[in-house]
DNA sequence: TTGTGTTTTATTGCCTCC
DNA sequence: GGAGGCAATAAAACACAA
């Protein structure tokens, strides 16, 4: 009665193998199986200790047992199956069939496990996201403000700092207004309907950039 | 007590390897 | 071709709420 509990807190997962499976199996790579009308347990036993033909549960022991060498090997030599359900008073098959099912047990463990550490990872991701567009938001209010101030103060002195350096290729007389703008689509060559996304990632990249170099 | 959900044991069918 | 592994699944055993 109270192995169940313990037993469970060594198993237990949230999800059964076969929900999880599939939930988590991507559709085209389960193979399809001819369902079939399982042949109840007969009297032959198959459990050696058994005799009638009934599942039975393996004691605590056997399965603390069973639990210990799976720690230790999680595949069987046939020798050392025997030698185990001997020593257990089991059916070599028994044993086999144990081990099978605690294989995919440990496996679908592992799955959950890399399931989860690749979310985490993921939310830390979205939250990295989430700050590095706050910094482009005000690194784009800073550069229009900056760009505010040189209209307003090329507008006082007539053709003095216009074109501030211009960049290479771009002609000075090419741009009758000073933004900044055609500055940058010059330097990375930034054209076309996806102006405004590639732009964007320019000042992600440099936001990244920097924040390798600091 | 019973209905329901979960876990464990066992079977089946397919696949791979030797 | 047989042994053994795996995925899918059935069904017994169990837990637990209502």
């Amino acid at each position: 009665m109270s192995n169940m509990s313990e037993e469970k807190m060594l198993f237990s997962s949230p999800l059964s193998s076969s929900s999880f499976y599939s939930l988590m199996a991507p559709e085209g790579e389960k193979r399809s199986r001819r369902r079939r009308k399982k042949v109840k347990a007969s009297d032959d036993g198959g459990g050696g200790s058994g005799g009638e033909g009934r599942k039975r549960r393996l004691t605590d022991a056997q399965a603390k047992f069973l639990e210990m060498n799976f720690g230790e090997e999680r595949k069987l030599e046939s020798g050392r199956k025997v030698q185990l359900a001997t020593e257990l008073g089991l059916d070599p098959k028994q044993v086999a069939v144990w081990f099978q099912n605690r294989r995919a047990r440990w496996k679908n463990k592992q799955l959950e496990d890399e399931y989860l550490k690749l979310k985490s990872l993921h939310d830390a991701n979205l939250v990295d996201k989430c700050h590095l567009e706050n910094e482009v938001l005000k690194l784009k209010k800073r550069l229009s403000e900056s760009e505010e101030e040189i209209k307003r103060l090329s507008g006082c002195s007539s053709g003095g700092v216009a074109g501030g350096g211009g960049g290479e290729g771009a002609s000075p007389s090419s741009s009758s207004t000073n933004t900044y703008q055609p500055a940058v689509l010059g330097e990375f060559g930034v054209e076309g309907e996806d102006l405004m996304y590639e732009t964007e990632y320019t000042f992600s990249n440099y936001i990244m950039d920097w924040g390798y170099l600091l």
